[in-house]
DNA sequence: AGACTAACCTGAAAGC
DNA sequence: TGCTTTCAGGTTAGTC
């Protein structure tokens, strides 16, 4: 789920859960890695603050409190930030605005074993919930004035990348421009799924080495980054492997996918070539042979 | 520094 | 049917 469209969705989703309410209670699951700042200390630290504001970085989202402190939160690989009452899968494929019928707010996957963070309000509306089956996401809490090193790793956030970053970044790398993609030191929140589509229209094929690209391309790939996120943005972020809804109108930017698990199909552009899947830097990666080069 | 691998976890799906 | 293997949208620590 979680890449820099879905966390941008997410955040818009949490902004209204959060912004200007008090927490009045915070419950949690037992210490482990998913926990940067211990939960005990996390439940001192948030408990009376009011959030004032939701920033995104990458695939990092900062809640800023009224004492000047911040939470830093990771969704990793499975995690979910929602509203009580609500199904968070429904709000990751839905377009903004759109409302929720009775069955859908009954579907919400209440707190369960998954549930590691849960935040109640002294307005007694909904409660927060981050729920992560994996574990890979992240929560800190940050003092006034401080940093964190996984922020400060971090290269500019991807919606602003141009050509120009790419070109500077690349001529040292011999690694394909797929892990130059994915580096977050690079640039910060593109994943797997989008740098294989930016790729795929920029006509790139993802094994090529980084310092192999033309300046020409470097800012065709950025133009595409862009377009890719934005465009994936507006329709609600990927929910690929979630469920379709019963209704069956699912909307969301997995239907708008060229290459991202499209291995063996028929290449939507070329129309001849067969979409490719090789594992590269570790990842799962997908191209047309015939038209990306 | 850059490039690879393994590891952190859980669950669904595919393979036998 | 049931057991085993593979795979998953991410990041980090360790090695060469």
């Amino acid at each position: 789920m979680p890449e820099l469209p879905e966390v941008e969705v997410t955040r818009r989703q949490v902004v209204p859960l959060l912004v200007g309410r008090r927490i009045a209670a915070v419950h949690t699951t037992r210490p482990s890695y998913f926990f940067v700042t211990p939960p005990a200390t996390l439940k001192r630290r948030l408990t009376g603050r009011v959030t004032t504001a939701v920033a995104r970085h990458g695939k990092y989202l900062l809640a800023a409190l009224d004492d000047g402190a911040r939470v830093l939160l990771h969704l990793g690989m499975t995690g979910q930030l929602y509203g009580s009452g609500v199904s968070s899968v429904r709000l990751l494929s839905s377009t903004a605005g759109a409302t929720l019928s009775p069955e859908e707010q009954e579907s919400a996957p209440g707190p369960d074993r998954h549930t590691h963070l849960r935040l109640a309000f002294d307005d007694g509306g909904r409660d927060l919930l981050f729920r992560d089956t994996r574990k890979f996401g992240k929560v800190a809490w940050l003092a006034p004035g401080a940093s964190d090193p996984r922020l400060d790793k971090l290269g500019p956030d991807a919606l602003g990348v141009d050509g120009a970053l790419l070109w500077t970044a690349s001529r040292r790398r011999t690694a394909p421009v797929k892990t130059l993609l994915l580096d977050q030191g690079v640039l910060a929140g593109v994943g797997n799924i989008y740098a294989d589509e930016a790729l795929f229209g920029a006509h790139v094929r993802p094994t090529r080495s980084a310092r192999r690209l033309t300046r020409a391309e470097c800012d065709l790939v950025a133009v595409e980054i862009r377009r890719v996120l934005l465009r994936s943005i507006e329709t609600g972020g990927s929910s690929i492997s979630d469920y379709v809804r019963p209704d069956g109108s699912d909307g969301g930017y997995q239907d708008e996918r060229q290459a991202y698990a499209r291995t063996g199909e028929r290449c939507l552009r070329c129309a001849e070539g067969v979409i490719a899947r090789r594992v590269i830097g570790g990842r799962s990666s997908h191209y047309c042979p015939r038209c990306q080069h």
